[in-house]
DNA sequence: CTGATCACTTTTGTATACAATAAGAGCAAC
DNA sequence: GTTGCTCTTATTGTATACAAAAGTGATCAG
C-alpha cells in the first residue's frame, strides 16, 4: 500500500465504508485527489476499481457518486458469496492434501482460542478467519473464481459482520470450520459445499439481525410484497 | 466505442483473441499505445480492464503479458458461468412477468428461424442468443450478479462456441431455451436453474470437442492423473 | 412568469513530461 | 566460467496541462 493509487483506493474506500461520505454524494476526481494528497491519475484508477466493486456508481454522463446499498443488495452479495465460496470448498475438497488440512486446523485452533478469551479477540478471529477462507480459495485452484470472490469479499459489510457476532455465533462459526475440515479429510465435495454455503448464509442473517433488526427486516419484506 | 479508452480496449482485446498476440507475449504500454493510435493513458485503463478479465497477466514487477488459457482455465470459466447463469435463471423464474416471457419467446423464435436457414445464420443466432441471456440476467435483478457475469461473458472463447456448433447442437440449444421458457411460465426456479446450468455445460463440451478433440482431451486427462 | 438560448464554469477525458523502479548488459573479481 | 556488481536502458507510475463534454445560470423573447 505505498503506491499512490493504492493510497487513493484505500482512502476513498474507507471514507465510503466508514460513512464519511453518504450514499448519493458526488465524487469529483479533483476533490478526491486533494483529499488523498495525490493527483487525479491514481484517483481515476482507484475509482474504476471501486466502481467494479459497486461501491461507486457512475451516471450516464460519467459522473461518479457513492452507491447506496439496500438490504437487498447486501443479501445479493452474500448470496453470491455463498454460492462461490461453496464452489471453492467443493473444489478444494477434491484437491486438498494433508499439509493443507494441517494449516486449516492451525488457523481454526487460533480462532478457537481467540474467541474464548475474555473479552473475545475479534481482530485475531477476523485475521485467522480470513486466512482460513483464503487458503481454501487457493487450494480450489481457479484463478477466475479467486478474482470474482475477491471483488466480492473486499466489500464493506461482509467482513465486518463478525464485530456484531455474539459469543454463541462465534462458537458456531468455529464449529462450522471444524466440520468443513472433516469434509475435507473425507474428500466429500458435496458436504464441504453445503457447509460452506450455510456458513455464509448464517453470516448474512447475523449481519441482518444486528444492523436492521427483525422488525425492520419484516417491514422491508412487506414493503416488497406490496 | 468512440472514446480513446474504448478503442484501446477493443483493439488490444481483438489482437489477443484473434491470436495476433500469442500467449506470453509482453505488452508494453508504449507499444500498445502506438498500435491503437492513442496515448498511454487510455491504454492503461484498457489494460486494467483486460487484466480483470484475465486476458492479461501481470508479473509481480507490474509488467504485463498475454495470458495463456489452458483447457482447465476454459473449463473453469464455463463452470463459473454455469453456476452464475443458473442462479440468474433461478432468480428470474420468480420475478419474470408475462411481458418478459413474451420477449424471450420472440428472441427464441428468431433463433429457431435463423438456424433453419440454409446455411444457418450463425450471426443472427449469436445476437438473439445474447439478447435472450441478457434479458434473463436483467430480470434476475442483481447488479452484482450482472457485473460478475459480464466480465465472464465478455471473454474470448465463450460466445464464439456457436461458430462450431453442428446443426444438431444448434437445434438442441433452441430446444433448451424453449424448455427454459416453460420453467419460467411455471415459475419453477429449480427447474430453470438446472436447465440453464446444463445448457452452459453443453456449450463447454461442444467447444472442447471442436477445439481440442476427444483424443487431446483424453491426453490432458491422463497427463493430469500422472 | 415560462421557456429557450448562449456564455461561462465545472468536470471528465487524453496527451505528454517527468520521476521512480526494474530489467539487462557489460565488466571485474574470483 | 561463473558470480556479483554497477551503469545503462527500458518500462511503469505520477503529475500536470490541455481538450472535450456536460452542467449551470443568466438573459431575453414570448
Amino acid at each position: 500500500m505505498s503506491r499512490a493509487s493504492d493510497i487513493a483506493y484505500g482512502t476513498i474506500r474507507e471514507m465510503i465504508v466508514s460513512g464519511g461520505l453518504a450514499p448519493g454524494d458526488p465524487l469529483g476526481e479533483e476533490a478526491l485527489a486533494e483529499m488523498c494528497g495525490v493527483s487525479r491519475t491514481p484517483v481515476r484508477e482507484a475509482m474504476r476499481k471501486l466502481e467494479a466493486e459497486l461501491l461507486i456508481r457512475r451516471s450516464e454522463s460519467q459522473r461518479s457518486f457513492v452507491a447506496d446499498w439496500s438490504l437487498d443488495d447486501i443479501e445479493d452479495a452474500f448470496e453470491l458469496r455463498a454460492i462461490l465460496e461453496g464452489l471453492a470448498a467443493s473444489r478444494a475438497a477434491t484437491r486438498i492434501d494433508a499439509n493443507g488440512i494441517e494449516q486449516l486446523k492451525s488457523f481454526n485452533d487460533r480462532i478457537g482460542r481467540a474467541i474464548e478469551q475474555k473479552p473475545a479477540e475479534i481482530d485475531v478471529f477476523l485475521e485467522e478467519n480470513r486466512k482460513f477462507h483464503t487458503l481454501i480459495l487457493d487450494i480450489a485452484e481457479s484463478a477466475r473464481l479467486k478474482t470474482l470472490l475477491q471483488t466480492l469479499i473486499e466489500q464493506p459489510i461482509i467482513w465486518r459482520t463478525a464485530h456484531h457476532y455474539s459469543l454463541h455465533e462465534l462458537r458456531r462459526s468455529y464449529q462450522e470450520h471444524d466440520e468443513l475440515i472433516s469434509a475435507f479429510e473425507r474428500g466429500d465435495a458435496a458436504w464441504a459445499q453445503t457447509i460452506m454455503a450455510g456458513h455464509i448464509r448464517r453470516a448474512f442473517h447475523a449481519y441482518s439481525d444486528a444492523h436492521h433488526g427483525l422488525a425492520m427486516l419484516e417491514a422491508e419484506r412487506s414493503k416488497k410484497r406490496a
